[in-house]
DNA sequence: GCCAACGTTGGC
DNA sequence: GCCAACGTTGGC
């Protein structure tokens, strides 16, 4: 089976690759959106993501990584004194997912968002959409290849 | 800091 | 089931 291939999106002070290269893994905890959930659910281990830092001055694709744990309860959901507490949901009955996923590579160059809308190549891709907001988002294996070589620019 | 765009909530 | 109000996201 062929990976398949995502978007993580964080802003970099809250969790950045840098982040990821020190801890080597992390599980994806936090996401409360259920299109984005959906995603995670979907993912299957060596599924590979593009690492996107948002809300900064210069948004951009900064890495690679994998997906090394399918979707499962995200604790963060039961934690009452937590910003990630939601109390509908139970053990037995989690409303949030998350994966695990593990640094795989940097990229030679970060490829900034303004550097993919300048793609002709790239229109159509769910981050350059309009409005976008979604924090786990698909990419088409052609869209992954065009970033990647951008990196190498 | 602003604000457009979006998802979610809740009244009806 | 509709839709207005609200909160949040995230680029600029």
């Amino acid at each position: 089976m062929p990976p398949r291939y995502w978007l993580f999106k964080t802003e970099p002070h809250a969790f950045s690759f840098q982040q990821l290269q020190r801890d080597g893994t992390t599980p994806w905890t936090g996401v409360r959106n259920f299109q984005a959930r959906n995603n995670m659910m979907e993912m299957r281990v060596g599924d590979l993501g593009l690492f996107y830092h948002s809300s900064i001055a210069e948004p951009a694709a900064v890495g690679i990584c994998k997906v090394v744990k399918p979707a499962y309860p995200d604790f963060t959901q039961f934690e009452r004194d937590g910003d990630y507490f939601d109390g509908r949901a139970k053990p037995d009955k989690p409303i949030w997912m998350m994966v695990d996923v593990a640094y795989a590579e940097a990229l030679p160059h970060p490829v900034t968002l303004a550097r993919m809308r300048a793609e002709p190549r790239l229109t159509g891709m769910a981050l350059l959409k309009r409005g976008q907001r979604l924090s786990v988002q698909p990419v088409m294996p052609h869209e992954w290849d065009i970033v990647l070589e951008l990196a190498r620019e």
